[in-house]
DNA sequence: TTTATTCACGAAATCGTTTTAGTGAATTTT
DNA sequence: AAAATTCACTAAAACGATTTCGTGAATAAA
């Protein structure tokens, strides 16, 4: 069977391959019959350009790439949603990888994304990542990179965020309002901004209500879930346990719970919890969970804006820009 | 900034560049020192192919599409998870679509992907795919399906299942054996694939027991939130309603149990349910849901191992086969 | 010693599109 | 009437990698 191209469309009209493509594109170099003539063939043999070809000739493509660390997590999947969205109607493709919260495999997925397959990424990075040299590089082969929640404040480009401090110092005021005087703070990773971010939120609304914070007080867990599980059972099988756990990401709320299960310890009589968590059954869950909602599609929705309007103007970098969604939090019977 | 491709690894060793192309693919044609030279080059100035040159002259490219109804979803997040760890293994890449069960949107996407983008394709159907004009089009271009889920029967080619039927049998079977005499089953759409076996399944598990089959306790369900849920009230509200739901997928479940909430059902005392679900927080929900866990990431794997195998071996045509992937019936408090 | 074969490499075509630089003919301007 | 401009189109050169077909030199076989 012959290929659709503009060749093959070119032969049957008789017309020069250059023609052709012109009249596709509606150049006004090209005749309003023979324009009619062509997107007519092209319509009925259905004719869709060659995308690599394409690409090659242009040294761009429509194709940009999300790097996240994971997808079994209720908030990147909202993001993608977000993203996915607008790459559709801008006619943009996207392209996933997963880092699994990997240094390794970041730099890895960078590194394959410098041959220009991709003409910008959109990325939250990893627990692991402490140096960003990889990604310089990439911004330096013109490929820009937008982040968001997981941003790297060293670089030069647009970021996306929540407002972690300001929701985290929220939450914070909610549980001492609700009587608690010796809360925790359970962070996923001492490396990553939004973690910072929320973790000085909890340390000033203690100082605001003259609660003294204890070092002890503020843990961290790492990719790991069974050495999480670990460290949250220690902290709650102590006799002075906390009153409260803040736990900054979803999953360890959840691992939370269940070592409250296995100590039958009650939430929220005995242990009150809270997190930032876009779990889908916070409502249903027992107790309904304490949430800090972030605005996943939102975030996702203009991080890919943004990269995708630079790129239609042929920006290879992007300015300085940090965007704040904000959070909303939810209360429920855990709290 | 020079572009870093073989015309500039060739010029800096004085080499030509279709040399210095077949030194990089380790061709037996090139002596051992020209090629340590090389390679050594190569990894110095960090080259990287171009994916787009290296597609258009070899008329494929090591992506892969995955066409899914939605990705806010525990199962369909999962099977990424699967898909994406072989097509890193594999050095393949992955665009993500999502069709929104939306069959217009649907067919927009396979078009899209007929220009050769991609080798091959992974898919789900959206609930309303009831023809597969699009996919047969897509096929006779040489662009391989691999189905998983919502398979397509009617069209030659690997297809990834679980054992809906058999588990849809033993969920009911359990049911019955907790003293359900009047289940309903909530379907999302008559036109899918494994709807069809879990309803078989559900009715041959009835028959075998005895109990009588009422048309009025076979519902379906749409995409639309608002109106799954309204439909599902209106069979709780009443006076003589079932005393179980059997949920075919998870947002269902959940929507019975917001319903519940509202009426002031108790599960299981006076409502039992259960439901397929890939949910992580099943066991944390109130009451913990019983659910048929389907094997979400191994499904993903082996519909990604068959596509890329096939790829590799350049077969457009990829064999009938039937894969079954067995679930698993986690029982918990909402039986 | 002559002929074949292997070795190590290069020239050039090719993939399908885009884009620059024309080219005649028709039309308008001077 | 000559010159300039517009119109509608074409030829051909990219883009960067792959691959076929050579080609001289060195080595092996006759």
């Amino acid at each position: 069977m012959e290929p659709v191209n503009l060749k093959r469309l070119a032969k049957e009209l008789n017309l020069s391959i250059s023609t052709v493509s012109k009249a596709l594109r509606d150049s006004y170099e090209i005749g309003v019959e023979t324009k009619k003539k062509v997107q007519e063939l092209a319509q009925k043999l259905n004719y869709q350009p060659n995308p690599h070809a394409s690409s090659l000739r242009r040294q761009k493509s429509k194709t940009i790439a999300l790097v996240i660390p994971e997808i079994a997590n209720n908030y990147f999947s909202l993001v993608i949603n977000g993203i996915e969205s607008v790459a559709q109607e801008r006619d943009y493709h996207v392209l996933i990888y997963l880092t699994h919260e990997d240094l390794g495999r970041e730099v890895s997925i960078i590194k394959h994304l410098q041959g220009g397959r991709v003409a910008g990424v959109l990325m939250s990075l990893s627990m692991q990542t402490v140096n960003y040299g990889h990604l310089f590089d990439l911004a330096q082969q013109n490929t820009p990179i937008v982040f968001f929640d997981r941003i790297c404040h060293e670089m030069e480009t647009a970021k996306i965020i929540t407002d972690d401090f300001q929701s985290s110092f929220k939450a914070t005021e909610h549980l001492i309002q609700r009587g608690c005087k010796d809360i925790a703070f359970i962070g996923s990773s001492k490396h990553l901004s939004n973690e910072d971010k929320r973790m000085q939120g909890f340390i000033e609304a203690l100082q605001k209500h003259n609660i003294k914070i204890k070092k002890s007080r503020i843990v961290y867990c790492s990719e790991n879930n069974a050495s999480n599980h670990s460290t949250i059972k220690k902290l709650l099988m102590n006799s002075n346990r906390p009153d409260a756990i803040f736990a900054s990401i979803e999953k360890l709320a959840i691992t939370a719970y269940e070592v409250c299960g296995e100590l039958k310890i009650k939430i929220p009589q005995q242990l009150k919890i809270i997190c930032f968590s876009n779990i889908a059954t916070a409502h249903l869950m027992n107790p309904p969970l304490t949430c800090i909602r972030q605005p996943a599609f939102e975030m996702g929705r203009q991080a890919a804006e943004i990269l995708i309007k630079n790129l239609d103007k042929n920006r290879t970098f992007i300015p300085n820009e940090l965007i704040v969604v904000k959070s909303e939090l939810s209360i429920r019977s855990s709290t």
